[in-house]
DNA sequence: TTTGAAATGATATATTATTGCATTTTGTAG
DNA sequence: CTACAAAATGCAATAATATATCATTTCAAA
C-alpha cells in the first residue's frame, strides 16, 4: 500500500476551518481513515515505516493530538486506539457523539443522536454538571459478534 | 495513615456473594475506597509502600482485575485510574452505570439511571448491537469546576 | 495430612505516552 | 526577496501503564 492510493473520506474542508494539515499530519490521518477499526499509535508508526516514513512516537502523538483537537479523529480510551471521525458535517456546531465499541472485534460505530445526547446532558445538568467531552464510549457486542 | 483506621464503605457483604477478599485484595480495595477520587495503580503501590507493604505491579494489577471482575471497583479508562463502586445493592442484577467524570478535578460520580440506560440500550439494540459493559464514562465539568 | 487449585513473589519486559532541546520549515512583515 | 518569529518536526531519553512467565506459598477440600 502506498500513500498515493489512499483517500481522505472525511467531508471536512480543511482550509475552510483553519485546519492545517502538514504532510505528516495528512499521512497520519490517512492511515487512520483507511483503517477498518481503531488503530494504535505504534501500529501507525509501523504502517508508515513500511512505506519508508520513519516517525518517532513523539511525532505521531503530536499529530494525533492535533487531529483530535481539530475533531478529525477520536481517541478510544477503552482501546488506547484512534479512529477517524465519521460525522458528515463539521460545519455544524459539534455535538457530543456516541461511540459504540464492540468488545470482541473492536470495531466502532459513531452515532449522532441529539435526542439521546440532550437527555444525557440535561440529566447531568440536574446534578450540577456540564457535559464537555465530545465523545461518549459505549461498549457492547456488535451484530456479527453476538 | 495505617490500614487499621480505614473502613470499607461498600455495602456488599462479600461472603454472601462468593467474593474472596484476601489480605492483599482487601488492602488494595480499602486504599481505593478511602480515596476521594480515582487512584492510579502505581499510586496504590506508593500508598502501600508507605505502610511497609511492598507489592509489585503484577500483584496490584491482579488485585485490580479481581476487584473489577467482582464489581467492587471500576476502571476509569479516561484517567487510567480506579475508583470504588458506590452502588448500594449488589444483590440486584448489576445494570449499566453512568460514571460522570470531571475533566478538571477528576472526581467521579456514579449514577444509576435505569430509564436512561434502557434508552441507550434499546437505541443500540436497533443497530443490532447488545450493551455489555457495565460502566459508561461521561466527561464534563462538575459543579465546583465550572 | 495430602494435595491440587488459587494466590502471590519475583523478574523481566511489553505497551503507551511525554519531555526537553536542537533543527527545520513556514508564514509574514518589512 | 529577506529576515524574523512561530510552528512543526527530529531526536534521544525516559516516564507511565500494564502484562508474561515461572517459582513459591497459601489454603481449603478430600
Amino acid at each position: 500500500m502506498t500513500t498515493e492510493d489512499q483517500h481522505v473520506h472525511n467531508n471536512c474542508s480543511c482550509e475552510k476551518h483553519n485546519i492545517h494539515l502538514t504532510k505528516i499530519r495528512k499521512v497520519v490521518y490517512e492511515t487512520i481513515v483507511n483503517e477498518q477499526s481503531p488503530i494504535k499509535a505504534y501500529d501507525i508508526i509501523e504502517r508508515l515505516r513500511s512505506i519508508d516514513l520513519k516517525l518517532t512516537p513523539a511525532t505521531i502523538y503530536r499529530s494525533l493530538d492535533y487531529l483530535i483537537e481539530n475533531k478529525l479523529i477520536h481517541k478510544i480510551n477503552a482501546l488506547n486506539a484512534y479512529v477517524s471521525c465519521t460525522c458528515d458535517d463539521h460545519d455544524l456546531e459539534h455535538q457530543t457523539t456516541l461511540m459504540l465499541i464492540c468488545s470482541k472485534c473492536h470495531k466502532t460505530q459513531e452515532i449522532l443522536d441529539p435526542d439521546l445526547c440532550n437527555m444525557i446532558s440535561s440529566h447531568i445538568n440536574q446534578l450540577g454538571m456540564k457535559l464537555e467531552h465530545n465523545c461518549i464510549e459505549i461498549q457492547g457486542l456488535c451484530k456479527d459478534c453476538q
